[in-house]
DNA sequence: TGTACATCAGTGAACGCGCGTTCACTGATGTAC
DNA sequence: TGTACATCAGTGAACGCGCGTTCACTGATGTAC
């Protein structure tokens, strides 16, 4: 405990534990737990301070307001979502020759997404709900261990794969996750929120694999 | 006007027009303009009923409830939607050989779901929105001018006229259905309501066409 | 044809709810002398 | 080391808002005699 020596290591900024300990911390967990159960609209300011057992307006202190909460929710939903995705990819067999590495890695990357979008629907919604206009140039990078664990960062890279290993003509790649994303994004947001939840939900992983078959083929 | 001598003409039922003309009518249509402009979330009964110059208390003799208009509202945007997809279909050039014909009406399918997701971005929301868990079974005809106007059904005679041309084998048919949709849905989702809309918005038709070539390729 | 009556679409007022946000405050903590 | 002071995280109370829904009603219309 030597703080006192080095006042330069505890700058004031990052002092911000006053009375409840780190009430932004646990703000932003209640506001990751509401989206996790009902998605974006469920991000609610009061419901978020009750459950810190803190009044209301003390959220004001770490929040400017409740679309900052939410802004912060989605954020960490997204590295969720990317985090199931690098799930995926750590599992795949690194003794593949690279063309098989690679289409196995699109796979993965879309795998993982669809994964996610099913076991947690209610985060994956807030990852992507209407005012998510994340800025895909610069993914910002929350944290040092969360940088680059981003959706559109982990699907970039297994398509640049799939041309390094001359699976993919290059001049195919360009534009080319868009077409990948809407794929899975579509069976997702068909299964979870839209008209096919009963129809395909329960064989969701099958209808998933003839997907990617699809992209893979059809890219 | 010989209602008098054919009473079976008009049964007690049909006559819903009292005071106001008909304002289960107005009401709905009030529905619609409100997810027209803002989704699914802004069809709210009060708005109608202010809209519709009435109390509003007045919507209960015509819906149970906020859910019983959403839901009316909500197959008046499906019949919309499938009304964008037949357009396009129309514009086919009739006499075209049945191989590319059959080609073209799935990309024209397509077309439309895409042109009215940017056109019509908040009855889209409406028609595809959480609780519309529409029975791809029996989608129930509004009104006869309107039976079979159904996005799910133009897909599928596209589909189905695919494997009478020959140009996909009968066993990849199955569930080609919820292939084809997921990747026009997820590109539509992601540009009107999701990250992408800044990214890509204005090349939509593009992005779509090239979509279309991918999911042409690969089913 | 004329009158009494029943129907029921729309009214007026009110309810309870939960939300986001603002205000002036309080009192534990960290800091300066 | 001890005391006075400034900081600022969290409090308590209140605001205005808009919603969905219920209640007992009213009065124009259609119908029966």
């Amino acid at each position: 405990m030597q703080a006192a020596s080095t006042p330069a290591a505890k700058p004031a900024v990052s002092r911000a534990t006053y009375r409840h300990g780190d009430l932004r911390r646990v703000l932003l967990e209640a506001g990751i737990a509401l989206a996790r159960s009902g998605g974006p609209d469920a991000v609610v300011l009061r419901e978020a301070t009750r459950r810190a057992g803190v009044a209301p307006n003390a959220a004001y202190r770490h929040f400017d307001s409740r679309q900052a909460l939410l802004q912060a929710v989605r954020a960490a939903a997204l590295v969720a979502v990317a985090g199931a995705m690098q799930a995926e990819l750590d599992a795949l067999a690194p003794d593949l020759p690279p063309a098989d590495f690679a289409r196995a890695s699109v796979r993965a990357v879309g795998t993982g997404y669809l994964r996610f979008a099913q076991a947690e629907t209610g985060l994956f919604r807030t990852a992507f709900a209407a005012t998510g206009q994340f800025d895909p140039e610069a993914p910002a990078p929350a944290t040092p261990e969360t940088a680059g664990l981003h959706p559109f960062v982990l699907l970039n890279a297994a398509l640049d794969r799939l041309v390094e290993a001359g699976v993919m003509p290059a001049e195919r790649r360009p534009g080319a996750e868009f077409l990948a994303w809407s794929a899975v994004h579509g069976l997702a947001m068909l299964v979870i929120d839209g008209p096919l939840g009963q129809a395909i939900g329960p064989q969701m992983q099958q209808v998933g694999q003839r997907l990617l078959d699809m992209v893979e083929k059809g890219l």
